[in-house]
DNA sequence: ACCTCTACCTAGAGCGCGCTAGTAGATCGC
DNA sequence: GCGATCTACTAGCGCGCTCTAGGTAGAGGT
């Protein structure tokens, strides 16, 4: 390691670095008013005059005065924060976190953000998000305990965000995953595929539904000889594994619908390094459409859970709740839509065909 | 949508819903003590007995009482929280947050995460952190503007991680761009390469010291003439229309390198889409390694800027100057590490050759 | 008996702000 | 000319905590 010192342009000589922030009656002094009034234009309340005000915002740039947030909440009964709580890897959280900063802002809520990763586990980071006066908790995805999240919805509200939460007081909102995977072996069996495997999500967010809607969509369709299951999870690795397990064998399905985006990314560079034509000898579906599926050169056929109408009901559920309704809890279920993009096509054979009729 | 009511176990039945969340003083007065007490207790500081701290964590866990770091963060002078600005798109971001939290704990800090992303600009994501009362800021690749950021720094500290900030009074962590780069094109001119072509980074973090060392590099192989850069950013778009560009010349590179992982991922999979062998018709490499590159369906040959390093000095740096360090501002350079991968090797017609040398 | 020392505990003043209750001064109605 | 009604502002309590400056009780020394 290298080490440089460039111009030294600290300490005393500028005259505010080092000592405290200026506060709410440093401004005040500074106009020649009280602190009330400043709060009072901080706040854009009523009751001072339009050249007060433009006296004040002077004043507070010229200090660098910024509203102190803890004293905020302290002296606010409430804080109007919401904790979010995401996986720091997962794209699809990425765009949710995106859609929920906005929505929240719109309803005067400011949002925190606390990851949860491989080596900091989610009890962590919501307890770090509740001693920060989170009034609400939006869990996207989360993989703890059942009990501990019902027991965090006995003290605040919480709704629960791309999964199922049943039976146990806390809103949630997610999509019919049943349907978005219906949709895609209804898409799949129509351009003629029939053998179609199914890249398990193991214990993650919508797997249990998504793999009993795939058989059951199978199933419906008279080929519940054709279903198979791999295990996996939600991360590329378990894609590029399903691949190998695939690639290992005599024949390769014609199909495969992949657990989430992530996996169905790392089960298409394997099959593509495999010089497997993609779709031409294989299809591939993913689910989420992550910003990831949208990239052209990702161009993945996935269910589109609309991060956005997500975010929104989330925020929503969680203000609502926060508003004193003392409603029941609720499942919010949103529909899911297939997005066909350029990884799945007719199965090797029926691609004349399919271009005939499919105009 | 559809809505659903699961079992309505909300509501007044349960005793402590809904009222205030319990304080200090109703732990105190559960346990017969003062205030102060508890207080002594919860930040485990000598003169308590044993047995009263058990009493008081058992009053506590049964209340549900849980400290409220707003009124912590008033009382204290200082809040022991530092802010983090990142992108949430971006992976190798995600790599240092990731890196930054325990070392933050360690040294008795909690963090605080804001995001940039297309929606929501970094002054933003910035004045909410120091709203939280952050004492210190990490900004991760910051593309604001210099005298914003230099502003800042004359407040409170800030470190920029992963991009040079001379001159300026503000501390830096990053690595030493110029000798990562030079070890790729050592790498690929070694490899026998002689069209390199460069994929810019635009205004991103890093590229101006990339591209010159590119050139640089290129100039000290005795490329001049091959030397070719072109305009992108640090996304996987940039990637995918730098390969549009080049495949619709009448000859490919041998080589690129682009502006960093993403941009890297964008060409790789546009090129390959383009059945484009890599690495026997062109190799690829990035900069970064970002957890994406050592996926093996990506499989990247890269340049490591070590997260936890960097991580670990960038805390280290702020902290320091929150201990009053009255330094003038430092800028620590890491050595890069050049990790060779898959998408690299020897250019079309070199590879028996190269097969035979290097053993 | 008195003093000291240690171990344990308490009172109470803020931290920076929001907010309720109030005041000074101008304008208006009659 | 006097109360009524504004507008523009101020006083001061309290949010939940930390922290300084104590207080008390019992053990031990002289």
């Amino acid at each position: 390691m290298r080490e440089q010192q460039s111009g030294g342009d600290r300490g005393a000589a500028d005259g505010r670095r080092r000592d405290k922030r200026p506060t709410m009656a440093d401004v005040a002094a500074r106009v020649g008013v009280s602190r009330a009034l400043v709060s009072l234009v901080f706040r854009n309340e009523p009751g001072a005059s339009q050249e007060t005000r433009a006296r004040v915002f002077q004043a507070a740039a010229e200090l660098g005065y910024r509203p102190d947030s803890a004293a905020q909440m302290l002296a606010r009964s409430h804080s109007k924060v919401l904790g979010v709580a995401a996986t720091v890897r997962n794209p699809f959280h990425a765009d949710l976190v995106e859609a929920i900063h906005p929505v929240a802002e719109r309803l005067g809520y400011d949002v925190l953000l606390s990851v949860t990763a491989p080596t900091r586990d989610e009890v962590k980071a919501v307890e770090a998000l509740l001693s920060h006066r989170c009034e609400g908790l939006i869990l996207l995805g989360p993989n703890t305990e059942p009990e501990y999240i019902a027991d965090l919805g006995r003290r605040i509200p919480v709704v629960v965000v791309g999964r199922r939460f049943p039976g146990r007081g806390v809103d949630s909102v997610h999509t019919a995953e049943a349907k978005g995977v219906r949709q895609v072996i209804d898409h799949l069996v129509e351009l003629g595929h029939r053998s179609i495997v199914h890249v398990d999500g193991g214990r993650q967010p919508g797997s249990v539904e998504r793999r009993r809607a795939y058989q059951s969509a199978m199933r419906r369709h008279g080929l519940a000889g054709e279903i198979r299951v791999l295990p996996g999870d939600h991360t590329e690795e378990s894609g590029v594994q399903a691949a190998e397990t695939l690639l290992a064998e005599p024949r390769l399905p014609t199909a495969v619908l992949a657990g989430n985006d992530r996996c169905a990314l790392g089960l298409l560079d394997a099959l593509r390094r495999a010089k497997v034509d993609i779709p031409g000898q294989v299809s591939v579906a993913g689910y989420d459409d992550s910003h990831i599926a949208h990239l052209s050169y990702v161009d993945l056929t996935t269910v589109r859970q609309d991060p956005d109408r997500l975010a929104e009901l989330a925020v929503r559920t969680v203000v609502e709740r926060l508003g004193g309704a003392d409603l029941p809890a609720r499942e919010q279920v949103l529909e899911p839509k297939l997005v066909v993009r350029g990884t799945t096509g007719p199965p090797p054979g029926r691609a004349e065909e399919a271009a005939g009729a499919g105009g």
